[in-house]
DNA sequence: TAGATTGTTAATCGATTAACAATC
DNA sequence: TAGATTGTTAATCGATTAACAATC
């Protein structure tokens, strides 16, 4: 199905599309053009068109899209399909309100282990999911399939804790430490949660508007 | 100090070049060239410096950056420094756990109320931010300054309660429901979390790889 | 001074938008 | 059929990279 290099635009723009047509989906809306598509997501059509038409035909012309075909094909693309498998390492507060609040399963990944240093965790369950000791992680990662090691782990074990998972064969982190993992020639994917960067980038657009203002009512005032 | 209109890639990578400055003061590096920073961080020293002239002259020939200096100048390009206040709409599991876990003050902002419709929790205090009921949310953005709207209600809350921030002269949302906020043509500032839109590009990112990987051991197999 | 590295201008590359024939 | 809307090609726009004079 892919055949063409697809930009990282493109492919972070998908899971967008995704969550809009199931938001179509519960509205009961089955059908919509690539004209309405942008109205609601603040692109154009063109982009969207040509966003789609690197992974094949997925419209009708005169009609538009079919709402759940559409769905199922981004699903797809998306690997939702796949089964994969992901692991928790480090079940401190992050891990565990990770797991209290974000259901794995429903965008495609069983999440079948977690890891932890704190002698009372090991043994135990959290929300199904047994906590095995971190001296355990290597034997697992190499007797089971791990699609992606979920970093959860204080700042200080980052770094460790990442080199251990790579070392050991894991191809992709999704990593929540706020640690920057990247290494100048590592083939290990990582997907990064940045809460700081992302409010952040707010506080910059707000600056900015803050500074249009009063650039704005500096200008009407010289006038009066 | 700002002029030219600043492209959304170079504002996104500024956090980014933020919380590595913080990293190497912790290790005691106090300068550093382009071209060490984009080996770090995965960028050309070239995109470096470009990021950088959009908003001054921080370096100097022959010797490259002073870190704190530099660290000093973004943190005030990002409005770290202008004391925004913001207030937690919803204290149910994902807001709990945002302010268990995330420092608001590391970053220059004050978490100054939060609101919730549970009456138990209505009076109450959390990490000494004092909750108050939604009915009161109204009164409070009018008689206090309010730069971001930290949005933690349920799915179901999203749009009715972002209506009522927006048409009470809220201009930015930090929005952690996993809905669509996108409004034709709404000016207001939304940034978004999406735990979801996250994993799901990595789930694409080891689809990919994986299907590399079979395409390379299948020509493998017909050679053999 | 010689070497290093910046800030900036120009060249390249890639992504978005526009346009339109194809067709449902 | 007539109208609507796709998929795709070409045109435009913007972002990244390369190059280099300026200078610490």
């Amino acid at each position: 199905m892919k055949r063409v290099k697809v930009s990282n635009n493109v492919i972070r723009r998908l899971p967008r599309y995704l969550r809009k047509l199931d938001e179509l989906t519960e509205n009961g809306v089955s059908r919509i053009s690539s004209f309405e598509l942008g109205q609601q997501l603040g692109l154009t059509p063109s982009q969207i068109r040509q966003d789609f038409s690197c992974f094949g035909e997925f419209g009708q012309q005169g009609y538009g899209y079919n709402v759940p075909a559409l769905r199922t094909q981004i699903a797809s693309i998306l690997g939702m399909d796949r089964g994969f498998n992901a692991i928790l390492v480090g079940v401190g507060n992050i891990g565990r309100a990770l797991v209290d609040n974000f259901s794995f399963a429903e965008w495609g990944f069983n999440l079948t282990a977690a890891f932890d240093i704190k002698p009372e965790l090991i043994g135990t369950n959290f929300h199904g999911v047994p906590i095995y000791s971190n001296d355990e992680l290597v034997d697992y990662i190499h007797s089971n399939r791990v699609d992606v090691a979920v970093l959860c782990v204080p700042k200080e074990a980052a770094i460790p804790v990442t080199k251990a998972l790579t070392e050991n064969g894991i191809e992709a982190i999704w990593n929540f430490t706020n640690v920057e993992l990247t290494e100048p020639n590592s083939p290990t994917i990582v997907e990064n949660i940045h809460f700081s960067d992302s409010l952040l980038s707010l506080s910059y657009y707000v600056s900015e508007r803050l500074d249009e203002k009063a650039a704005k009512s500096a200008r009407a005032e010289k006038q009066a």
